[in-house]
DNA sequence: AAGGGGATGTGATAATGTTACATTGACCGC
DNA sequence: GCGGTCAATGTAACATTATCACATCCCCTT
């Protein structure tokens, strides 16, 4: 993802791999949530994906880590801890979860999610998401969290 | 959905519950897909309900409807033929499946996902929708379908 | 030590989605 | 009519995704 074709927006770095871990631990504490042992392992598990991977997949990895068996339910109290405190994405249209490049970035985010190879990119372009949100308030809808993905086909695999 | 506060567009009449069998037979048949009476029967029964519904949910309908046991695959293949055709949508942020309102409109669309109640409004706001699929072009990615949708509150459960 | 609270473990189960193959019925050429 | 073919549906099993209820553990406070 580090030296992927990135769209015109500069909100704070994106992180390698390597240092995503460090920056969800650092986010997570900054908001009053521990950074557990389990849940360094399964942000790790989920970092080293380069795509959406369900959370039984994040299971195994993690299983496989650990040594041990980790159960799905436990695995998928973390991944929604980690969605609702932003470091991690869930990827509607293909129940999975990815790490998110940028933690605590405020952006509703777009993602791109390749029909032939799996993986996904992620846009951030703060117009047509805020378009988005005020066509629903238009409508008389108050928006809460925007879901907007496009399935397709990525450069790599045209 | 037909006395709904729409947005701005114009592009041929919303159907009422009644008549939106019709005039999915109508597409379907045009494009050269049958009309059985289990597809029939199938549509009626999403058609029914006002807001998205798994395909559990129409499979008990059929069911009860049909008075003999329909199995959940075959509502499947049908709810993916409609889907195909554009007769129906897959709300992906609710696993869920509805009727769409105008078959055989050449929108990408937008659902209005309530949180509370669990209804679904429908916008159309080709702007919007052409925004996102430029946004992914201008990342190298060839968009196939968009997936937009808001969760958050409908005006009725504000 | 006792208790409280957050995190995790354990097992079961619910909900959603798919596969493989059998059967049915309509149509078509013979 | 007979047999072939094809689309639609039936049937059963299975795979995947998600949640629930309750037990346990550990840290922290009192």
């Amino acid at each position: 993802m580090d030296n992927m074709a990135l769209p015109a927006h500069s909100h704070g770095p994106h992180h390698s791999r390597a240092d995503l871990a460090a920056a969800a631990q650092t986010h997570l504490t900054s908001v009053g949530e521990q950074w557990t042992p389990l849940r360094a392992q399964v942000f790790e598990a989920l970092a080293l994906f380069d795509r959406p991977v369900s959370a039984y997949d994040v299971t195994d990895a993690v299983t496989a880590a650990a040594g041990r068996r980790i159960a799905a339910n436990s695995v998928y109290r973390i991944l929604d801890l980690f969605v609702a405190n932003n470091v991690a994405s869930r990827v509607e249209s293909a129940n999975a979860f990815i790490a998110n490049v940028h933690p605590n970035c405020p952006h509703d985010c777009i993602f791109l999610v390749c029909d032939r190879c799996g993986r996904a990119t992620h846009v951030d372009d703060d117009r047509i998401t805020g378009e988005v949100r005020s066509a629903a308030r238009a409508a008389g809808f108050t928006p809460v969290r925007p879901v907007i993905e496009v399935r397709g086909i990525c450069a790599d695999c045209v």
